[in-house]
DNA sequence: ACCTGAACACCGTTCAAGT
DNA sequence: ACCTGAACACCGTTCAAGT
């Protein structure tokens, strides 16, 4: 991608100019970002960021405390990037149907920063928002505020937990694609079938299956489970 | 620790120890998950592996051919004492709850060792085992092949996604608890009413909330969702 | 056959020195 | 105030040399 070319012509961010570098955590975060995106989970090295950045491997520990801290930043957003401009429909369900495949979206746009995320993120970068919609859904639904609270987690969890699990195998694809994925399948094909039976007579379908339509399944499984017991809530009331 | 003294004199891999050092590949792996029980993901190091096993830090070079196959032997020791041993149920649900219980525990006994391997795992290290005991419990329970391939991709891949993320946490928490965990318990406590109603109702419940149970209502979703289909696909035959 | 030791091309972080 | 450059204590992997 070319310079914009802003109204100002100074502050032109050129590989190794070290006369004024504007080096700001939003200028370093989208170029690590940018690298990761590139060359994979890996690559997120402070010295590949440097050269990156036309600037010394240490500079950019003058903005961030860390290479963690940096990853943490990377979380957010992919978080922000989710949940921009989302706003809440009339019915609950779709509500967070819509929410939850906003998460897998944004996590399979940018699958390797997910995997670089997923065991960094802890709850906080949940963001409030994204909580508060959630929440207010399933009182919607006819929850109480213990139940509203429970299935929350259980939902935000699930929905955090199997998106980046999809981007780990995205990422795995990717960078080992000797054929791990392709392995499991001709494996799965080659089974014995008196050891196996149920396996191999199966295993035809299991190539064939799809990553979309696996989620929403999963996603279709927990959200019907979760309307039958909120109807059975309203009623005990 | 002083070394016990068995009965026999010789055979005993002390600290350091060159002349008849026995190395193989079984006493690698249960060495590498020692350590990384030990002192956590990040302490799986080739030179300390090698310090460790008495040895020069490129001699398990001669059993794996790198770090990432003894990672992938990490992972299939896992699966092999989550499966060791367990016989399916007379009940499909009963199969299912149980292999899921099991999947959990184990991942939950060995946190660091789930977190090192969760994202290389790939499906292969799932074993035959546990996938046609989990398909013939489908198929006990009325679905035909294509809906049994389905469902059980979609339980395997949620327990397997939903228990490698809680045992990330359980890591994150475990070597970063400088409190990043309490810290977003206070954070949601103080959360702004007027921004945030929903989630500043419920605020005071979500600490509260047992791993435990979050993970058996995941699982009691699922299934109650699947009987559901289940009862449905059996009465359309 | 198996292991060692040196070497190579990398890491993150610290810190005195520059401007 | 911000950045550089050297230094420190680490990495995984390769390969000739030993036994």
């Amino acid at each position: 991608m070319t310079d914009p070319g802003t109204t100002m012509p100074a502050n032109r961010p050129r590989r190794g100019r070290p006369p004024t570098s504007p080096l700001t955590p939003a200028l370093i975060l989208e170029t690590a970002r940018a690298l990761v995106e590139r060359e994979g989970p890996d690559a997120l090295t402070l010295r590949r960021l440097g050269t990156e950045l036309g600037s010394n491997h240490t500079a950019v520990l003058r903005h961030f405390t860390g290479k963690d801290e940096i990853v943490l930043g990377l979380a957010e957003q992919l978080i922000e990037e989710a949940l921009a401009g989302f706003v809440p429909r009339e019915d609950w369900r779709d509500t967070l149907t819509a929410l939850a495949r906003r998460v897998r979206t944004a996590c399979l746009a940018h699958p390797a920063v997910a995997v670089l995320v997923a065991t960094r993120v802890s709850r906080r970068a949940a963001e409030f928002r994204g909580a508060d919609t959630v929440i207010g859904a399933l009182r919607q639904a006819g929850f109480g505020e213990l139940d509203a609270a429970r299935y929350y987690r259980v939902l935000a969890d699930t929905v955090l937990a199997v998106s980046s699990y999809e981007a780990s195998v995205t990422v795995l694809d990717d960078e080992a694609r000797r054929g791990d994925r392709m392995a499991w399948q001709r494996e799965y094909l080659a089974v014995s079938p008196v050891r196996y039976p149920h396996l191999a007579a199966v295993a035809g379908h299991l190539a064939a299956i799809d990553a979309e339509d696996q989620f929403e399944t999963v996603l279709e499984l927990l959200l019907d489970a979760v309307e039958l017991r909120a109807l059975r809530a309203a009623r005990e009331r």
